[in-house]
DNA sequence: TTTTAATATTAACATATCATTATACGTTGA
DNA sequence: TCAACGTATAATGATATGTTAATATTAAAA
């Protein structure tokens, strides 16, 4: 990767509400719809998140039906959470 | 580690001049006095992102002499570049 | 084809953050 | 003790970012 990359994979997670998406979604794939209530922010602010990540190519997303399911992209943000975990 | 703990420790890596700060002192102890050059901003600047790293305690520092001596001292900032450094 | 549920976008605002310049501070070493 | 070097702090301006409310868009399903 990049240093650009790092960087910016370093910023998806610098913030409370990007830190708590992303988490959420390490639980696995999960409907936008469910997001908002979750991270205790509105539709609005949940969709503008999402589409930073996406467009950073950290999380991505596909339809089904009027869903659209979201789930993580880049494979090492479950490593980095591995290490923050230990101890 | 807490979850706040977590966010401020991407933050500190996700802007460019403390990312380049990081990465030089991951390579070792480093006088205050050279890393504005290493990092092309100012004096001023470069001790503002020392302090508030600091303040994180994401590195800790030293007297000697005249000069303050930077160091890591959040070990998880080592096992996360590691990550990031494979393909 | 029309309606509607789900999601995305826009605009506006407030706040936070970074960089710069100038200046202050503090410790060492003479 | 005091000058000088190395480092820190303050004040400022510019820019970026996050949040919200309102509205637009899109695809599915009736």
């Amino acid at each position: 990767m990049t240093k650009q990359k790092n960087i910016q994979l370093f910023k998806a997670l610098s913030t409370e509400t990007r830190y708590k998406i992303i988490e959420i979604l390490l639980d696995g794939e999960l409907c936008a719809c469910k997001i908002p209530a979750l991270i205790k922010k509105n539709q609005s602010n949940t969709s503008m998140h999402l589409a930073k990540l996406t467009y950073w190519n950290i999380i991505k997303s596909r339809r089904d039906g009027k869903k659209i399911l979201y789930s993580i992209k880049e494979k090492k943000i479950k490593e980095i959470f591995n290490i923050l975990k230990k101890k």
